[in-house]
RNA sequence: GGAAGGGUGGCCGAGCGGUCGAAGGCGCGGCGCUGGAAACGCCGUGUGUCCCUUUAGGGGCACCGAGGGUUCAAAUCCCUCCCCUUCCGCCA
C-alpha cells in the first residue's frame, strides 16, 4: 500500500508517477482523496461527541456513588450514543471503501525505472557468457528430457491435468541438486535458511500484495480458508509482520526453498510445451528485510546473489531493467534475470529481483525502532534464487550434446554422486 | 475431533463493570550516589489515528488475541472466530 499522506500532500504528482504504469489510475486517486476527506471530517465530530459522552458517563459514575438521581445524564447519553453509532456507521463505510482502494492501488516506480508501456520497453542492464555454439540444430528441454526419461508430460497430465509434469530418476536427481547447490550458496553469503508453511491466510497475500487483486491467479482451500502459496516471498516476507524490530537486528537475508502454486490464469497457450510455465515448480527464493536507506543497494547485491548461481553454473545469462508498464503490483525497481534457451534463440526469465520499498511493509506493519526511538517501516526485497525447474530446462539445453545426452555442469555434479552426463 | 484452562505493554504478571492505558516486578534510557563500578535512590519508558500550534510540543479518540453485542459506562459481562497450553482420541 502506499503512504496516503503522499496522496494527500501532492495528488498531482502520485497520479503523474502512476500514470506511467496504468492510465486508469489517476481517476482513482480522485475518488480516494476525496472520500479520505469526507472520512476525515467525519471522523473529528465523531470523535469530539465521544469525549462529550465519555465524560457525562464519568459524571453518572460520580453521581452514582453519592447516591444522586442521574436519569437525565443517562437519557442525554443514549441520545449522543445514537448519533455517534450513525455517523460511525457513514465512517466505517467510508473507510471500507478507502482501504479497499488503496488495496488496489500498485506501488509507485522508483525516479531511476525507465519509462515504458511493456516488456518490449524493458533495458538490458548487463550480459554474461557466450552461447555455446553448436554444431548441430538444438532440441527444446522438452524433446531432450522425455528422450531421456527423465521428463514425463503425458504421466503428469493424467495426474495433475495440464501443466503438471513428472521429473524422474536423473532428472528429480538433477532438481534436488540444483535446489541444494543454490541453497547452500545462498548460506555462504549470510542468508538464513528457512522451511515456511506453503498454506497460509488471507491476510499473508494481502500483506505482500496478491490480495485482494489476484485471486485469480491462487489455489484456495475453501474449506480451511487457506491459499497455497505462489512464491515463498509470501511466508518469507511476512515471517515479522506486525513486529516491531530493532534497528541492530536489520538487514535480514532469508532464504527458502519451497514449490510455487499458480493457477496461471489468464496465460492460455503461453509456453504449452515444456516445464516453463507449470502450476507447480520449485523454486528458491531470497528475501531480504533492510534499512530503508539501505534498499536499493540490497537490491543491487541481491541480484549479484542470484546471478552468482548461473556463473557457478555457466549458464549465458542477461539483465534486464523492468519499464514503468511491465513492472509487478508491489515493486518500486525490478531486474530480471534471463537466462539463454539455445532451442529458442533467445533469453527466458529466471529469476526477478525487487525492491518493493515500504508497500508491503505498510501492509504488514512491519517496522523498527531506529536511534531517535521513532517506529519507521522497513523496506523489503525479493528475487528467485533462482526458479528450479526453468534452471534445470536451461541446463538440459546449454549442455545438450548432438547424441541427445546431457553433460552436468561441474559445479553440480558433487551433489549428483559426480555423474557427469545424463544419457 | 472431544474435554479443560488461558490469551493484558519489550518480558513476567495483577486487575474481573466506573477514578484503568492499565498495579507491581524485570528490562531499557536519563539523573543522582561513586575514584570507577555494583548495590541503592529519583525520574522517564506502548501503538495507532485525528486535530491544533508546528525544530519542540499540546489536546481528543481508539487499542488489554480479532470481530460483534449488553450497558449511562467494558480489559472486566454475553456471543462468534483465531491462537496457545494440558489431557484424551486419531495420525506421518
Amino acid at each position: 500500500m502506499i503512504d496516503i499522506r503522499l496522496i494527500r500532500k501532492d495528488p498531482e504528482r502520485v497520479k503523474t508517477i502512476l500514470a506511467l504504469r496504468d492510465k486508469e489510475l489517476p481517476s482513482l486517486i480522485d475518488s480516494i482523496l476525496e472520500i479520505d476527506c469526507r472520512r476525515r471530517e467525519i471522523q473529528a465530530r465523531v470523535e469530539s461527541i465521544r469525549s462529550a459522552r465519555n465524560s457525562l458517563s464519568r459524571e453518572v459514575g460520580k453521581l452514582k456513588r453519592e447516591g444522586k438521581d442521574t436519569s437525565e445524564i443517562e437519557k442525554k447519553v443514549r441520545e449522543l450514543k445514537e448519533e455517534i453509532e450513525a455517523l460511525e456507521k457513514e465512517m466505517d463505510s467510508l473507510g471500507d471503501d478507502q482501504l479497499s482502494m488503496m488495496m488496489r492501488i500498485p506501488n509507485l516506480p522508483h525516479e531511476s525505472v525507465p519509462r515504458g508501456e511493456d516488456e518490449n520497453e524493458n533495458v538490458e542492464v548487463r550480459r554474461w557468457g557466450e552461447p555455446r555454439r553448436l554444431n548441430f540444430e538444438p532440441r527444446p528441454h522438452y524433446e531432450l528430457g522425455e528422450r531421456l526419461g527423465i521428463l514425463d508430460f503425458e504421466r503428469g497430465a493424467r495426474l495433475g491435468g495440464s501443466r503438471f509434469t513428472v521429473v524422474k530418476g536423473d532428472g528429480a536427481l538433477l532438481e534436488r541438486a540444483l535446489i541444494n547447490f543454490m541453497l547452500d550458496r545462498h548460506r555462504e553469503k549470510g542468508y538464513i535458511e528457512v522451511l515456511p508453511p506453503h498454506l497460509v491466510r488471507s491476510e499473508i497475500l494481502e500483506g505482500t500484495g496478491q490480495l485482494p487483486k489476484f485471486e485469480e491467479d491462487l489455489y484456495r482451500c475453501e474449506r480451511d480458508g487457506l491459499y497455497l502459496i505462489p512464491t515463498a516471498e509470501v511466508p518469507l516476507t511476512n515471517l515479522f509482520r506486525g513486529e516491531i524490530l530493532k534497528e541492530e537486528d536489520l538487514p535480514i537475508y532469508l532464504t527458502s526453498y519451497t514449490p510455487c502454486y499458480r493457477r496461471e490464469a489468464g496465460s492460455h497457450g503461453k509456453d504449452i510445451r515444456g516445464i516453463i510455465r507449470q502450476h507447480q515448480f520449485n523454486k528458491v527464493e531470497l528475501v531480504k528485510i533492510v534499512h530503508p536507506e539501505k534498499s536499493y543497494e540490497e537490491l543491487e547485491s541481491l541480484v549479484r546473489d542470484a546471478e552468482e548461481i548461473l556463473q557457478l553454473l555457466e549458464l549465458p545469462y542477461r539483465v534486464v531493467e523492468l519499464c514503468t508498464g511491465d513492472l509487478g503490483f508491489s515493486a518500486s525497481k525490478t531486474y530480471d534475470i534471463e537466462v539463454w534457451f539455445p532451442s529458442q534463440g533467445r533469453y527466458r526469465e529466471v529469476s526477478s529481483c525487487s525492491n518493493c520499498e515500504d508497500f508491503q511493509a505498510r501492509r504488514m506493519k512491519t517496522r523498527f525502532k531506529d536511534r531517535e526511538g521513532r517506529n519507521r517501516l522497513v523496506h523489503t526485497l525479493n528475487g528467485s534464487g533462482l526458479a528450479v525447474g526453468r534452471t534445470l530446462a536451461a541446463i538440459l539445453e546449454n549442455y545438450q550434446r548432438e547424441d541427445g545426452t546431457v553433460e552436468i555442469p561441474k559445479a553440480l555434479r558433487d551433489y549428483m554422486g559426480g555423474k557427469s552426463l545424463i544419457s
